[in-house]
DNA sequence: CATGAATGAGAGTTCATTCAT
DNA sequence: CATGAATGAACTCTCATTCAT
């Protein structure tokens, strides 16, 4: 099980993942332009010249970061289809499961989230992406009759990214509140209105 | 009236106007570090040393201008508070006026905005602001029953926050909605619910 | 006459100048990568900015040299055809002249030379010009039974800048002969050929 | 025959041609500075350190290119001495056989020719040697009344080389012309002139 | 015989900022 | 009020070369 010498983590490996790591937590923190590579490489034990055997340029492994998000983001978003046919309440919490899912992700990966959700040029695109995605499943059910007929549904999807994005900094980030808890103020919210129906 | 040699729209006060709109505009475009002094100045008609006259670095232009929004987004929140003792459709339009006003400053100063707004590192502390300052009229509307008992009304400012700031990119500031439908769905949206309350 | 304070040769334009001339020697000493923008300005008692404030790029300064030479070169060759009618001694001496002229030229531009006819990239078509420029001119002359009728002349002209090249490094550069005594002895030369015809 | 384990052709000997050969070609088309070693290896399919096995230097392997050029050049003009007492016609052929010699030899040798006799610094030795070598038949056969007295014949040597480098780059290289062809029309323009002698 | 990994040393270039006029 | 000229301080990136295996 395994060869000698050769397994999985080798040396040069291992630099590039430490680079990796590290330049998405200065990325994260400090932006594009204040990241320096000399601090990255410094952080890594090693010297300026090795991180040109690893990546072609500072753009190279910002844009290779941003797409390690983008990629996983998609991943994540493939596998959160709404199935038909549910009831009011399980359409609930179905929608909380997505909302979950994702407040989850971000959690877990904050610093490409920072990069790619908050910092990259490419951010926007990306939230075109989802808003698309969302907009997508909300037209469905609201042919399904399960929300109202009269709503814009690309506006409604727009307001959710929004409301994600703003949660997640303030409320994730600083660990204020968890995922569970953002999804099902969201959903709460989205659904239900503000409206105070008991007169 | 008016002081000798010194009546406004001197050449001076000209000249630091004339850097102030350009360096608006290419921040917003650019951002900070993306923008150049040599290109501000260019587009100004005038040399470099002369940027020095009226601002003393790139850091300052760059905070008076983040100052300048700052400013007027607080005078335009003060005249804006909400009175007490309405009925539920007048909270609505009232509610509107106030989004209103917000979409309509934004559009109207729609550089200042993605520089104060989008791409200050302050962008953070002075949406918290406008969250503090929503949260606070939620809360009393919230104790006067026209919203509903169960809602974290900071979770809902941040929400609406969101909405505003993914709107104002997507919508407003490519001219696809005005100020007033963006404020009437925001209202729908948010107050109603998505939830199909027929049959 | 003239004005003050803005006489030629304000500083900048020296600067320029100065950068120029170090730049030509630098480059017609140890080529183009072992010249370094460092030693230029060094010599030119300037700092490492300066130089992009008047040269765009190491590369740029140095096709700037070239483009001089070229420039040059072809006026020169501009005023010097050859008109017809001529008995033979008078054409000896008229291609004599030409060749004068060109000589001379490379004595008076040392360092452009060098740079331009033996470091460039593009020395070879600068001199495929000069080539072409001769071949019409020898043609010419061929046509006027001034010279063999079964000679392949371009070929005769590619001797000929041959020569030239040759005997510029070695004789005229280091100061072994004047532009006079290669002229004639090139036109002895091509002329006459080396046969012995006594005897 | 044969040493044990060391036959020639074994896996060292094999890469360290591999890399003189790839080494020749890339600094015969791209100059001294512009060839990587990174490039040399990578086409000889081995790394950066293997190269090192071979070659001291990169300044090593382009010395021993020069070194090998030079001394089959010597070699090849060693083997060309012209005997006296010849008549005129044979001279002339005798003269052509020793320029198509060298043409050929830089035909067979085009990557070593760009080297040793355009790019390397010692160029200009190497063709130093030449002319002297030329000179000293030039001289002999002056004595011998074939050349016409007048002539300086180092500087006749000078005119052949430049010639001979010309028409290398331009008519051999470029496959235009054949080493006999150039030998031919070189003989005939410097022996005989181009001189129109008829009427 | 060969390589994966790393580095010392330095080059060109950029930009905010300032001095002298 | 304005500018021509210059610079300090960095930064990204390259390449020949070497160490340990």
């Amino acid at each position: 099980m395994g060869q000698r010498g050769r397994q999985k983590g080798s040396v040069g490996v291992k630099s590039k993942e430490a680079i990796l790591t590290i330049a998405a937590e200065e990325f994260a923190e400090h932006g594009f332009h204040e990241t320096k590579i000399s601090t990255i490489v410094k952080k890594a034990g090693l010297t300026q010249p090795s991180f040109y055997l690893y990546f072609s340029s500072k753009e190279a492994i910002f844009q290779e970061l941003i797409h390690t998000f983008h990629h996983k983001l998609i991943h994540l978003t493939k596998n959160s289809r709404i199935e038909p046919n549910l009831d009011k309440n399980i359409l609930a919490s179905k929608i909380a499961r997505g909302l979950i899912s994702i407040f989850k992700f971000f959690d877990d990966h904050r610093h490409l989230t920072k990069i790619g959700f908050f910092i990259a040029d490419e951010a926007e695109e990306i939230k075109r992406g989802m808003v698309a995605h969302i907009t997508e499943n909300l037209l469905a059910e609201q042919q399904d009759k399960y929300f109202r007929q009269d709503l814009n549904m690309q506006i409604v999807a727009e307001c959710i990214i929004g409301a994600i994005e703003r949660l997640t900094i303030t409320k994730l980030f600083t660990n204020e509140s968890t995922p569970q808890q953002l999804a099902n103020e969201i959903v709460d919210i989205y659904l239900y209105g503000l409206q105070n129906t008991e007169s």
